[in-house]
DNA sequence: GAAACATATGAGTTATTATTCATATGTTAT
DNA sequence: ATAACATATGAATAATAACTCATATGTTTC
């Protein structure tokens, strides 16, 4: 009954005990939240939005989604090593080219959802 | 048709040009792509997934979270203001606490489809 | 094997952002 | 009105991340 000492804030008396145990319970682990930011992440960048809607549309190389998008090669080939990474991506050689497409179904769940959101 | 002398990227010869011009007029506004980022840029942190989570199973007042979540209560607020603003969480005054929810379906659609990606 | 091309990547710089600290605002009780 | 408390917020600092530049890797053609 003694485990509060060590928490600076709210010094005065914990407001809501039952449900701040309730939910503690509940919680995934940590190292699942850290994992779900860091995908998050990679869908909060302008950029990589970009190119995820570019090959939402239509699977395209690197030197495509460059042009399409006004930037460098090396800036694309950057942000699809971190999508390429997380999984949202995949890709496929052909000749000296990469050829690069959306991974799963829950890339486009979450792109749409999020459009809603935004309200279209 | 002398419109890609502005590019430095892919110097050589557009390779897919039909692809990129078809997908390009596709794609949507610029306007709307930032502001799916910034979107999505709230869900890109710990602090602030952790929150959402918090919320996904209780409405609760600042203090609490922030005992919760073991950090200061100007950080939590931080947060939450960012989350208020995007309308992601809802708040209620009672008295001198303020209670926080999720504001919407859409915050629990786009969690669950990230929880199933990253594996649960 | 050498040249040309498409892509990948490490290092460095700059821009962005999360947290802390100090303090302001809003609410309740005395 | 004053004190006590819960929350909000501006400024400063520290940590993170995007892009550029230079260069490496992998592939094809000669």
């Amino acid at each position: 009954m003694e485990e509060r000492e060590e928490l600076e804030q709210c010094e005065t008396l914990q407001v809501h005990r039952d449900i701040v145990e309730k939910v503690d319970a509940e919680m995934p682990d940590e190292e699942i939240l850290y994992d779900l930011a860091e995908l998050f992440k990679l869908f909060g960048d302008s950029t990589r939005i970009k190119i995820l809607y570019v090959l939402f549309a239509s699977e395209m190389c690197v030197c495509d989604i460059a042009q399409l998008l006004g930037m460098s090669q090396s800036a694309i080939s950057h942000q699809l090593r971190a999508l390429k990474q997380a999984k949202l991506v995949r890709y496929r050689r052909e000749g000296k080219q990469v050829f690069y497409s959306l991974a799963d179904g829950h890339v486009r769940t979450i792109l749409g959802q999020g459009m809603e959101h935004v309200g279209e």
